[in-house]
DNA sequence: GTGAATGCAAACTCTTTGCATGACT
DNA sequence: AGTCATGCAAAGAGTTTGCATTCAC
C-alpha cells in the first residue's frame, strides 16, 4: 500500500492509517483533531499536503457536498462504492450502498463521452433523526 | 415564477433571469461577469446574497465538485434532470442525462432512511478533449 | 550527511456580514 | 415615506504556500 517514491514521515503516515481505518468521509479538520486525540501532533497543513499527495496517487478522493468545506475519504482498489446522503438539517452524512445503482453507472460510464476514473452520487435530504421533529 | 413575499430589486432579478436562461451551472465569479457583461454591474455580495435567497426557495440548487468554489443551477420544476461529468485535467463540466439512472434513483429513494429532496451524481474523469492528448 | 517532510505563520481565495446609501412599493 | 435590497469594504473560514527546522533514509 505505501510508497511510489515517497517517504512515510510520521504525518504522512498518520493521515494514510487514519483514512485507512474510517470507512467514510472527514474533513481536513476533522482529520487533524482525531490524530491530536491519538497524540499525533500534525499540523493542519502537513494533513492537507498528506491529502494532496495520497489524492494524486489515487488512494484518496475528495468529495464536497456544499457546505464549503471538502472531505476526503480512502479509495478502495477493489472497487467497492459507496455514496452519500446529507440531511441539510443537522448536516449528518450517511453513507449508502446500492448494487443495483453501481451496475447502472458502470453501462452509463460505456455510453459517457468521458472517461469515468470516479463517481459520487450526493444525497440531498432529511435523515430519520430530522424527518421526526 | 417570481416572488413569495420578496422585492424585485435589480440585482435579484438579474441573477434569477441569468440562471434562468442558463442550462448547466455557474459559479458564483462567472455569474458576477456575466451579468458586468451584460451591463448589470451587480456587486458579488448581491449575488451571493440572490442566490441563497433563490436556494432557501427551492429555485436554485448548489452543487460542488471538488475544486474549492461553489455552483449554482436553476431546478427544472417539472423534475427534469441532469448530472455533472468533470474533468480532472481542464475543469470543465459537462453535463449529461440518462433515464434509466433517473429510474434507478427514484427506487433508490424508496429503499434510503432519507429523505430525498434533490440529488447529484458528479463523474469525475477526463473529457475527449483531453482524453486525446 | 543530504534532501525531503514537517510545522508555523502568513498569504490567498471564496463566501458572508455590517453599515450607509439607494430603490421599490 | 417606509422598508427592504444593494454595494462597498471589512471580516471569516478553509486552504495553500514560504521558509527555517527536523527527520528519514
Amino acid at each position: 500500500m505505501r510508497e511510489g517514491g515517497h517517504r512515510a514521515g510520521g504525518a504522512r503516515g498518520a493521515v494514510l492509517s487514519l483514512l485507512g481505518h474510517e470507512d467514510c468521509c472527514l474533513s481536513a479538520h476533522e482529520i487533524s483533531q482525531e490524530l491530536h486525540q491519538s497524540g499525533s501532533d500534525v499540523g493542519i497543513a502537513s494533513v492537507y499536503r498528506a491529502l494532496e499527495l495520497l489524492h494524486s496517487m489515487g488512494l484518496v478522493q475528495r468529495v464536497e457536498f456544499g457546505e464549503g468545506v471538502a472531505r476526503f475519504e480512502r479509495v478502495v482498489p477493489g472497487g467497492e462504492h459507496h455514496h452519500h446522503a446529507v440531511c441539510d438539517s443537522c448536516g449528518r452524512v450517511t453513507p449508502f450502498e446500492d448494487e443495483r445503482l453501481e451496475t447502472e453507472l458502470e453501462r452509463l460510464a460505456g455510453n459517457l463521452k468521458h472517461s469515468m476514473r470516479g463517481h459520487d452520487l450526493v444525497i440531498h435530504g432529511e435523515c430519520r433523526r430530522c424527518a421526526r421533529s
